[in-house]
DNA sequence: AATGAATGAGCTTTCATTCAT
DNA sequence: CATGAATGAAAGCTCATTCAT
């Protein structure tokens, strides 16, 4: 019975995996689900009941992924621990590995956000996701500002502005994947926080 | 004799426009050239003698409005002169104002960015226009760090940071087109650069 | 043992009954095997192992609902005895009964009636149940002839006459199942075979 | 110009006759809209272009032919005059010839109504037919009572009776398309009204 | 015996493209 | 040139049926 149902949830997990892949890759109109059953190496038949349409099987590959990394964005404060900025320099490390790592779902959320008319559920999500953000480290900048290291100035703004800078990166050098250029980006992600880095001659 | 070659060219263009208007917002895939055509006012037989096929226009629609702000990314010392710090403050006036304004046209480079080896040819295309912007600036960006404005570092990261933020702000803030918003992060690019509005109190 | 084999015919009736009533009303087609599977509280794999396919089912759920009432149709001197007139009025109250209850039924029967080459065995059945009635009641219909009751003319034309009628009722007032519209009709049903009624001011 | 839309026209005839003919044969289901367009000569796409849908090709098929006997059925007095008994006999000649003739719509007919629920508004259309021709002859049938023709009672059950009459002629005797068994039938459809035929001994 | 996961034939429908008018 | 009728490849999806458990 168990193993039942683990081997379902395993076959699921390799549709899920071929289709985060392809759709990523392709698209979602160019994406055909023959080619999504092959990858996976299941008749097409097969991933219809898993998942109910090429559609939801779109949104479960974006969103079920999203849900690995949501807690990295919007509960900072629970996952990074200090001064202010120590948190932000931990907090980069950590979105700047997920953004170098997770090609696949930042691609597949690029093209969500390149068309919000035509991914309005998902559009919503991602839009939700970004202002969690925001609110989520609303007072550690706030803090940081107090004890002068940040800028002074909307944290929102500053929050807004890291966010966009590590998504078009990731949109900007697609292939990349290597660690020295995206460590570089690190230092250029706290600038945005504050006046960091300065004598680096 | 000119007429005839102007309306030719008039009707080429009402057609690219309503392909950039739709392509932009529907993608290529649900893009269909009878609603290009509706959209154009013309039949759809009359888009195919404009233009080779589906491809081609949408090669078109990006391509060509591409080379009406190629100028401003390309040679950047030509349109601004003056202090490293004021010309790169005048670009980034001009860049902001290019990207808020022409949405249409950066929801179609995202679209490309997005899905690179479906449009390579395309993608090579961008991808060469960020090269070349990084160095049009390189040597801006040397001397602006030689009178200490600017961070020390790889000028290209520099430069290539500030376009990911750009393009990553067009992307993540993709409905708001309001001036305040755009403004604000122009501070904030500057700051990729160096630091700067640090008393902004 | 008794029980076991009880057991499995009532599962058997469970699942006819459901194919009965879906078929009834959706057709051959658009009744899923599933639906019925769960009409009748069972596993879609157990219909398959009851009946041999969705056609056998169908033939199945026909046939054997028209066995229950063949008697009635084609031994109708061993039903109702005495006079010719009296014979057919009873039979009329039967066979009005039958149709006006059994809906179902007279669905399938006109589901294959009306499309004869995609159902010839059930077609064919159905030809033979009609030439069987004709013939069973030829001989009352010549006695009621010689009696002055009937009108004078070929039998046979009487009965088909007869059976197109009740036919025809079933089809056209498919929804109404009230008594006095079914009761009305009888009326007309003996006209069919005699001048009757005439004097009802 | 003109022949341009005739053609069209022409074509679109020849659609609907080869989807009338197969719809009849085969029903709504196992009608598939290649079979129409290879039976039609034409590309099945070319289906989908002057048809909606196959729904859509459905209704028309059943509709169109519908109309054009439509006026025999609802403006009964306009098509037969004189006496009451001169008009029915006139008319049920008129019907059965119909009848007789059009197998192919009747049998589309029956389809619809032996699955209303299928086909609801195709349902309303027939069931407000069936409507309209008992209104139509009903002064008829009461006029044909004052002269002592027809029996008393409802004229409306009349009317019904006689409409099932025919329709189930149609169903139970699919097959038969020679003269001589419709002629037969007539005599008997007059019985319906009145006590007619009584001495052809 | 009962289940339901897996399969894939076969359907409708869309739409880019061709080409005769 | 402009048009739009005709085409048919190609895709998503349904569901009867098989068969391992």
């Amino acid at each position: 019975m168990k193993t039942m149902k683990d081997k379902k949830e395993q076959k699921r997990a390799l549709i899920l995996n071929a289709a985060i892949k392809l759709y990523s890759v392709n698209g979602f109109e160019e994406t055909k689900i023959a080619d999504v059953a092959k990858e996976a190496g299941v008749s097409f038949g097969t991933v219809f009941s898993y998942f109910e349409s090429k559609n939801a099987l779109y949104e479960a590959a974006i969103l079920e992924p999203l849900e690995e990394i949501r807690s990295y964005f919007e509960n900072v404060e629970d996952h990074f621990q200090g001064d202010p900025l120590d948190v932000m320099k931990a907090m980069i490390d950590c979105h700047v590995e997920i953004f170098s790592t997770r090609k696949e779902l930042l691609l597949l959320i690029q093209q969500v956000l390149a068309r919000p008319s035509r991914f309005p559920n998902l559009f919503e999500e991602l839009d939700g996701f970004v202002n969690s953000f925001v609110d989520s480290i609303n007072s550690i900048i706030e803090e940081g500002q107090k004890l002068g290291y940040f800028y002074k100035g909307s944290p929102s703004l500053i929050a807004e502005s890291y966010l966009s800078f590590i998504n078009g990166i990731r949109l900007t050098f697609i292939d990349d994947e290597t660690n020295p250029v995206w460590e570089r980006f690190k230092i250029q992600a706290l600038r945005l926080f504050g006046p960091f880095y300065k004598s680096e001659e």
